[in-house]
DNA sequence: ACGACTAATGTAAGCGTTTGCGGTGGATTC
DNA sequence: GAATCCACCGCAAACGCTTACATTAGTCGT
């Protein structure tokens, strides 16, 4: 094993002057600093975690808590945020609180669950925590407090905890703005669901902002127009579906809350044979990746820069002096992207 | 801060006791570990990670090290694996060796990638490792070897490192015998490539398994069938117009080697006009959640319980006295799953 | 030339566990 | 009833670092 000491030994200082120096102290002459260096390179040594934590109370860790592992936003946001943390040197480590139907460890009360709470947050392998998407109950709330770690939450109604969110209000007044100006008024609005229905509030602020950009233009909202579905694919489709074989509806346009539920939309339409954008327009929220693919006009919200956001904010709290060159700015930045799905509204047939 | 010595005097046992009773020790009365239990209980006890990592030299965290982190495969393994690691009370940390082309740690060289493997793998956080479809260079292998713990690889081509893989030419082999068995005869294959040319050879066992399936029913292989994408459904998308656009070809069903290449297929097919299946049938590999959505026919490789293997293959060798309801058996399994998209061939036209 | 600083380094006391070793007392054996 | 054994538990020494404090050697001002 090479310990500390066998570097010190090797740079002829003593193990405090190694520690120092490869912490990166301003207390070590250069001369030295160098010396050590060379020696732990030599020795390929790397100071052990466990023992750095249990000296200095820094894990030099963050954890990162997401209910879906395998969606393409959630993995976006992982991704930005390992990004800046292992720019940093921090280690991330993952931790799922499943969020689908069967099996997973939904909803409070379940086992894997309580012990994620209860024992995994809770042993100080992290100096703080980033929580996305989450919906909790306030035992919940209150073990995450408990560890007494800096926390973040990404666009989750976590009450009182500092949230990262765009605004959702104004994406999607964005959006439905973005149609009402190619001359839609036929605006139909698929809105998503939570898992268990919670104050989960990003879809009724969603809907909150096409209510209002929908008033603004003086259009009265039809409450057939809006149908709810769960964020996926398959949700968009079958719910449009319904929407375009309802022949009291007549929307000339989709206003989806999520890229994947568009996506599921124009392949619907499609389907039942109009055809996007000549028939009927297409808008999502998110920047997926497929967006070029199916030529979807959305509002891209940066998944990868969200997750960004939330880790450099956590290191800024964490190492108040250095220099992190993440923007002070706590507004998310969301953007219309106009491709190929959207287009001015046709003159009734 | 509640430490191990609150809770010795709480249960009015030393510390040493204490440690045993919550490390599930057998050497401790019943009376007393129910005591110590109830104490820790009462005062919110959890051990420290880090204390005890260092006293024990046992983190009880593993690391795992992936190209992709918002791919669904990808995901889906982190969630297989990361659900068994957190059973046997293990966390996950997480290592993303980003592969994309721009700003990516893609190539050896690369900053960010040295100093994966340099420092952060090399700092005693993890008990074992999990290489997920990793292609390294030896300078990589080597250090990854330097840290001297468990090391599994999944699907990748980790030379000398004890890997857990379907049998790829099985699994092409299969697909492509589906299609053969339906009359087709001529039989398209979408072949992977990697993100540098090395020695990935996924793409190359599958166009084998295509080729042998070919051979055994008598079919001439015709190198026009077969071209190559990067994995995604724009890639699969974009050759798939290729073979149909080409008059030479004539292909009736197209093999892709992953799911999301063959929705591309697809919806190419459809773009331009032909239907599936009746006029083209396309067959995928993965078990893709959107599969069922599709209705493609695909050969389904459990990435959940491939991860879950991986994990517990390692759990294996970091306890061996425990029981973990792992099987033994390391042949991944594969499953042919008949949807909607493959049919009979239709008689020559 | 001498005291007062300052910069650089060393000394050693933790950090909160785990665990080898040894001790104690009751049960078992002959 | 002595000898032996065993089950249970406590003592205290690591584990490999960090950091407050002490120490040393220059520097500077007068």
């Amino acid at each position: 094993m090479t310990s500390i000491e066998k570097v010190a030994e090797l740079a002829g200082v003593s193990t405090a002057t190694v520690s120092r120096a490869l912490a990166g102290k301003p207390t070590v002459a250069a001369a030295t600093r160098a010396r050590v260096l060379e020696a732990a390179q030599e020795l390929g040594y790397v100071v052990s975690a466990s023992a750095s934590s249990l000296a200095s109370g820094k894990t030099r860790n963050v954890g990162v808590v997401m209910p879906f592992l395998n969606r393409w936003f959630f993995g976006s946001v992982l991704k930005g945020a390992h990004r800046t943390l292992a720019d940093a040197g921090y280690d991330l480590t993952l931790y799922h609180l499943d969020s689908e139907r069967e099996g997973g460890a939904t909803e409070p009360g379940d086992p894997r669950r309580t012990r994620l709470f209860e024992e995994f947050l809770q042993r100080k392998r992290v100096d703080a925590l980033i929580a996305v998407s989450l919906e909790m109950n306030d035992a919940e709330l209150e073990s995450l407090r408990r560890i007494g770690k800096p926390l973040v939450g990404l666009g989750g109604p976590l009450s009182g905890v500092p949230t990262l969110s765009i605004d959702d209000v104004a994406v999607a007044k964005l959006a439905t703005e973005h149609l009402v100006s190619l001359g839609h008024t036929r605006i139909a609005h698929v809105s998503g669901t939570s898992t268990y229905a919670r104050d989960f509030h990003l879809p009724a602020h969603r809907r909150e902002g096409y209510e209002t950009a929908l008033r603004e233009a003086n259009i009265t909202a039809d409450p057939r127009l809006v149908r709810s579905a769960d964020f996926t694919i398959a949700g968009g489709y079958a719910v449009t579906r319904q929407l375009l074989g309802d022949p009291e509806v007549r929307a000339t346009a989709i206003f989806a809350a999520s890229d994947e539920m568009a996506f599921g939309a124009m392949i619907a339409a499609r389907d039942v044979g109009r055809r996007v954008p000549e028939d009927l327009s297409v808008i999502g929220i998110d920047g997926h990746e497929l967006c070029e693919f199916f030529g979807l006009t959305t509002i891209d919200q940066f998944p990868e820069i969200q997750g960004e956001r939330a880790a450099s904010t956590l290191l800024r709290e964490l190492e108040p002096h250095t220099q992190h060159h993440a923007p002070e700015n706590v507004s998310l930045p969301y953007e219309l992207a106009v491709r190929k799905s959207t287009a001015v509204a046709a003159s009734p047939a």
